[in-house]
DNA sequence: CGGAACACTAACATATTTGTGCGTACTTCC
DNA sequence: GGAAGTACGCACAAATATGTTAGTGTTCCG
């Protein structure tokens, strides 16, 4: 069933694409999927959030790697950045109707896995038992 | 709607965890979500490969991570291997019900970025020429 | 009989990612 | 007046990810 719904999936999208090494949305994907972006979209899934406030919410995230992030996520157009020129800094960052769109399915996904961690870490145990 | 959408999963998940640094849901993330993983996820979506098959199949995928991530998936439960005892080696990689599950997570998220890429493109063009 | 295919693995080299510490220009709090 | 917070950028180091090459033992193909 899921296998059709998938097929049915690749079908309508002629998803070979991001199978080819030379498609954008490789890169995309990777700004989606690496160590901390999808974290951040889960984050800003909630709406909008100040840098220190990101970089408390995301657990074990470094300054540097949370504005490289940041920075990657606005040039995709997911994350708007909003800077008020007051003294001492304050600047917001949210997700824009595109980001909230791309967050919806990072959030599943991510929702997914701790739904399934009991079965994923039970599945573990039976391997490593053998 | 979007947001309250994603704010009421949050909630109902708990979802404090994955931002948390030592939640074990990191590393299944990681696995799914690395450069290889979610393609091989996509390419398996679609019914059992062999692995010289899936090496065709992902563009740019050496031997080596091809095994590793193959390895990483198995060990999480995702993926199935089966070596058939013949003497061309024979050894077919499947998808588990609960790979099922997750690789329908991660071809909707693939599906919605080449969906929306000419989208994404349009704002970095947008963005460039500011 | 030479070569390719199969499904890998080990050793090694390189590329990319990530972390660390420091500095900024100012303000508010104690 | 000293400390801490703000939102970073930069240089350097370390860690991790990825690629490359070579090799395994057999069988089929030309």
């Amino acid at each position: 069933m899921m296998d059709r719904i998938a097929q049915g999936l690749l079908d309508s999208w002629k998803l070979g694409n991001v199978l080819a090494a030379d498609c954008p949305s490789r890169g995309v994907l990777s700004h989606l999927t690496n160590r901390w972006g999808a974290l951040v979209m889960v984050a800003l899934a909630t709406g909008p959030h100040r840098f220190a406030e990101l970089r408390r919410k995301v657990g074990g995230v470094s300054e540097r790697m949370l504005s490289q992030t940041l920075k990657d996520l606005e040039a995709d157009g997911f994350v708007l950045r909003t800077a008020h020129q007051v003294v001492p800094p304050h600047v917001d960052y949210e997700l824009t109707p595109l980001g909230r769109e791309a967050a919806g399915h990072v959030v599943a996904l991510v929702g997914w896995i701790e739904g399934a961690l009991p079965r994923i870490m039970a599945g573990k145990l039976a391997l490593a038992a053998e």
